[in-house]
DNA sequence: GCATCGTGTTGCAATTATTGCAACACCTAC
DNA sequence: GTAGGTGTTGCAATAATTGCAACACGATGC
């Protein structure tokens, strides 16, 4: 990079020790060295090399400059690097932390479509119990995390966070079926199929339950979504979903989804991000990028 | 710095968000704004901004870059402000951290002599016990550490590092007063006034004596070195001392030293540092050169 | 559909910054 | 005192940056 070009000229310079001598490595000559030294010299207000007899040597001032120019060439060369990366001239690999919701039907469908934008690129998906997830970044064992309802905010560097909108999915001939929206205290009345604690559905259920003053007692109990989902076909049993993990063309599967309202209880919230004293490799941070933006464009 | 230019440049339309408006406030034409753009955008062979008929946003190798010319325009800033510290045009407050033998003569004279060049420096001297002074650094509450024989040398970056002669100071009427130099089984035949452990002087003695299988039977031991010094006056008993804590005109107290010989073992080693993950205010790296120097021509 | 206004882009010339040439100044070693 | 090394300066040549004027494109309003 040109502008990086003087930086270049000083640190030859405090190499060698000498302006002939740097000047001839470089290719140009000493006047036109030495005027770059004090055209740097006159915009500090300082002068950076001490002149000897035999030669030049950075003075302090020098050596705090020159500290800044070698970091500055370092970091161009990443950059570069990081451009090279974006090219697709490197592939890269991501190891994704995630949830059960996110898991079901967002997440491929978005792996999938980055793999036909990136063919290149690997990935790895971890499904954790909520809370694991992020602490799963702290050793770099993953890159990104994205999960509803996280435990562990305060090492997170969130790039999308937002509300998710809880439904009950029932059997199409369900009593509850024609209604527009729901209440926590409608469901009751009916057996549930509830995902395990510590899940977040789970979690936001128990909260709307306790503020009605009812206990939740489940009918069923999994960790498995789908099960669950499947379990209230041609039933009266209700199970729940939030909008990520909503199945799409439930009416193939005789089943509907109604909004469940849950007033004066925060929505659970979406989250993804990475750990936030890291860098992102390139393909990681894009794929993060393009995370959001799916997210936003969905869910806001 | 006129080569931040072009980082001035792309940040600002990042800012704006349009090569015209950038340009007004540049005061540069928009023509000359967007040939710049294009220069970057070839030396790198990528472009760095998407082009929409709204203005100019930056894609991801434009934010990649962006983030480094932003780091690189505020590191600038910290140079320059280093360099003012540099001229005199703001003090500093320096911590030191030191043990008892750099404490009595050489660290007096060198902030002496400092203070005669840099009188608006003020200075903090801690005088710790072997091992603490080290310590001390890693929260920040010295800058520097002078210690001889540290124990911890994993987190000190080290600017001195040199050997230290040891010597046995006595009354001038001494026996072994006339002798050149002098081997601990020399010694152990006198009374022997001591550092306490775990004093660097102390291990050093204690380590020759093993060495010759004879145990070190202090007549008296104390922390203060001055003390035990004075006590070898006109007397049959022996004190010790490193070149860096001998006593200038020791004649005038009708002392002695001589040089005590350790063959086969490692010398005392003096180290002069600062937490090595820390960059120094620009007065205690000052400060830091100026002991480096004064102790390699003093002792090397 | 057309005119207007906003955006960015390009050919060419003017201006500024960088560089080379040649000579000079200073120091050290023999 | 001379030779050989170092850095420095006046002036002109060269390269990079900038401005001027015109163009291209998209969005908006009538």
């Amino acid at each position: 990079m040109r502008h990086l070009l003087i930086a270049k000229y000083i640190e030859k310079i405090s190499r060698t020790g000498s302006l002939r001598s740097a000047a001839e490595e470089l290719g140009i000559t000493p006047s036109a060295l030495n005027r770059r030294i004090l055209g740097v010299e006159e915009e500090l207000g300082v002068e950076i090399f001490e002149r000897h007899p035999s030669g030049l040597r950075p003075n302090i001032a020098g050596e705090i400059l020159l500290k800044h120019f070698r970091d500055q060439i370092a970091d161009m060369d990443r950059v570069k690097s990081s451009i090279a990366d974006l090219s697709g001239r490197r592939a890269g690999h991501i190891n994704i932390a995630t949830t059960r919701e996110v898991v079901q039907y967002f997440l491929p469908a978005l792996i999938k479509q980055h793999l036909l934008e990136f063919p290149a690129v690997t990935f790895g998906v971890n499904l954790l119990e909520r809370g694991e997830a992020e602490v799963s970044l702290l050793d770099n064992t993953n890159d990104i995390a994205i999960v509803f309802e996280p435990l562990r905010l305060k090492e997170l560097h969130t790039v999308y966070t937002g509300d998710q909108q809880m439904y009950c999915v029932m059997s199409s001939q369900h009593p509850l079926a024609t209604k527009k929206r729901l209440k926590i205290y409608d469901c009751v009345e009916y057996p549930l199929l509830l995902p395990k604690r510590p899940e977040g559905i789970r979690r936001m259920l128990d909260i709307a339950a306790e503020k009605i003053g009812v206990p939740l007692a489940p009918s069923l109990e999994s960790n498995s979504l789908d099960l669950l989902r499947l379990m209230s076909q041609d039933s009266q049993a209700l199970s729940f979903s939030l909008a990520i993990n909503l199945r799409p063309n439930l009416k193939n599967d005789r089943l509907i989804s109604v909004p469940l309202d849950t007033p004066g209880i925060p929505a659970g919230v979406l989250v993804a991000g990475h750990l936030r004293t890291r860098v992102l490799p390139v393909a990681a941070a894009r794929f993060l990028e393009t995370t959001n933006k799916e997210l936003t464009e969905k869910f806001s």
